[in-house]
RNA sequence: GCCCGCAUCGUCUAGCGGUUAGGACAUCACCCUUUCAAGGUGGUAACCGGGGUUCGACUCCCCGUGCGGGUACCA
């Protein structure tokens, strides 16, 4: 099986369009074959120049790579459109001289006034075809320089295709224009390179997104006209935003790559792009990558569309988190603790990893660690706990933590619950005032860990102050 | 307007003629607990509507409806 994923550079990746690349490539993998990144630039009105490095960068980034493509080198170099323009223009003579494809001098203008009529008699908009018949004339036009379009001759009858994820699909070909194949400037279009570099490719499955359901009838025109044999269709559902509509750059979709600041890990977006239509069959829905490739089938995927749901990837992300390797995770722990050694880091996770949802939560958990000042807290004593027990709690800790006792936390946990049972009050309530006067805050890591952290010193600055602050 | 696709809890989904319609996220309750999390247990919650076909429809067919997409010298 060889797949490929071919965007146009017209901007930088969302979610959509990466999960369309995902299943590509987990179907190549999965199949053993190859996986091939094909850059569609044959618009140089949309091309926004360093698209192609942030598709580059978003597919290394998830751990896609490709066999074939920018970057890499391959038996059908180059893997970018625009660099293969000739190509096109002699397949699309192929089919001028089998008269599948025929030139069009007709004016935009006319077009519009075409589809303007056609529409208001409740008709199809299509091409009419006019200067099919007049294809001398045509030919003195474009001898004397007058722009020219090929349009591609749709045939009479039906098409029809399997589709790999929705079985039969038909289509009357009278419903179907005479698509353009080469613009004036002598680009193809979408629908001729994509045909031509599929096959040429050697493409087995082509899988992209259902909004190209309409034209693979065009597709499989072409297909037929230059005999060449059609690859497999898959076409997979959109994505959609929390409004139901199709996830876009126009509607703020976010580049995928944003995700990576805003502390999501790979496995988590690639688990989480993979539950949007795909599902594995069993029960298990926490997979790695590697274990979406050996599950991974074309035909588990679901044919509606999928609203895409923020709080699954924010759940998928913390248990990805609490189960990575723990240098992995100190490591990527890096950007969101600027500043701090990796020996820092390591004493850090234990603290935090089941605590963050995102790497980005690490920054506001470790705050009270990292900064240099003990925090302040208005609320003081924290409501719910009498001051009584607030100082008892504070002396008891600060006796133990300048007895050396924070080499035994274990022990100092013991001593600390005691002090709290010997003056009635709850345990959790009791120890509230220690993480105020520690963390700054009622909640944060575990407190005990927090004050070895920091060190008996600091600790106790933080303690006194605290009970000072109680009189 | 014309064409196409899709339709199960709020969300993602399982289901492929006979099930107490299952799971996950979210949500609620409880448990655990040094806080917060994590974890555990349990609860609320779904087959778009109408016709068929069938002994029997979530499941198959038709028609509606809704949603999405296409309708370009954009992809």
């Amino acid at each position: 099986m060889r797949t490929r994923f071919a965007p146009s550079p017209t901007g930088p990746l969302h979610f959509g369009s990466v999960r369309t690349a995902l299943f590509g490539w987990l179907a190549a993998r999965h199949s053993g074959g190859s996986f091939v990144l094909r850059i569609e630039d044959t618009d140089q009105e949309r091309y926004i120049p360093g698209s192609e490095a942030l598709i580059v960068e978003t597919l290394n980034w998830l751990g896609l790579e490709w066999d074939e493509g920018p970057e890499k080198d391959g038996p059908h170099d180059p893997y970018v459109q625009s660099l293969r323009i000739e190509l096109y223009q002699e397949w699309a003579d192929q089919l001028v001289q089998r008269g599948a494809a025929y030139w069009c001098t007709c004016a935009p203008a006319r077009l519009a006034a075409m589809r303007e009529e056609q529409r208001r008699h409740s008709q199809p908009t299509r091409y009419d075809r006019r200067c099919l018949g007049r294809q001398d004339e045509v030919a003195a036009e474009r001898a004397q320089g007058q722009p020219a379009v090929l349009r591609l001759r749709m045939p009479d009858g039906t098409t029809e295709w399997d589709d790999v994820i929705r079985g039969r699909v038909v289509f009357d070909n009278k419903d179907i224009d005479d698509q353009v194949l080469l613009k004036s400037d002598g680009f193809p279009t979408y629908h001729l390179a994509v045909v031509v570099d599929d096959h040429v490719m050697d493409i087995t499955h082509v899988i992209r997104s259902d909004e190209w359901i309409p034209s693979t009838p065009k597709h499989l025109a072409v297909y037929q006209a230059l005999e060449w044999v059609p690859p497999y269709f898959a076409h997979v559902p959109a994505v959609l935003g929390p409004d139901g509509l199709k996830l876009s750059k126009r509607r703020g979709a976010r580049n995928v790559l944003d995700y990576g600041e805003l502390g999501y890990v790979p496995a988590a977006i690639v688990n989480a792009m993979a539950l949007l239509g795909w599902s594995s069959g069993t029960e298990a829905e926490v997979f790695t990558l590697q274990e979406l490739v050996e599950r991974f089938t074309l035909d588990r995927i679901h044919a509606a569309p999928a609203v895409f749901d923020p709080r699954r990837l924010d759940d998928l992300n913390g248990v990805h988190i609490r189960r990575m390797d723990t240098e992995d995770l100190v490591h990527a722990l890096e950007f969101h603790l600027p500043g701090t050694s990796l020996e820092t880091r390591r004493r850090l996770v234990p603290m935090l990893r089941e605590r963050m949802v995102t790497l980005a939560d690490a920054k506001h958990l470790a705050a009270p660690l990292l900064d240099g000042v003990a925090p302040d807290q208005a609320d003081f004593p924290p409501k719910g706990v009498e001051p009584a027990v607030a100082r008892a709690m504070l002396d008891a800790c600060i006796d133990a933590v300048a007895a050396g006792m924070l080499e035994h936390e274990d022990d100092l946990l013991e001593r600390l619950r005691e002090t709290a049972k010997q003056h009635a009050a709850k345990v959790g309530a009791a120890f509230r005032v220690l993480y105020v006067a520690v963390l700054g805050e009622p909640s944060g890591v575990p407190v005990i860990q927090a004050m070895a952290f920091l060190g008996s010193d600091r600790a106790l600055e933080r303690l006194r102050a605290a009970r000072a602050r109680l009189g």
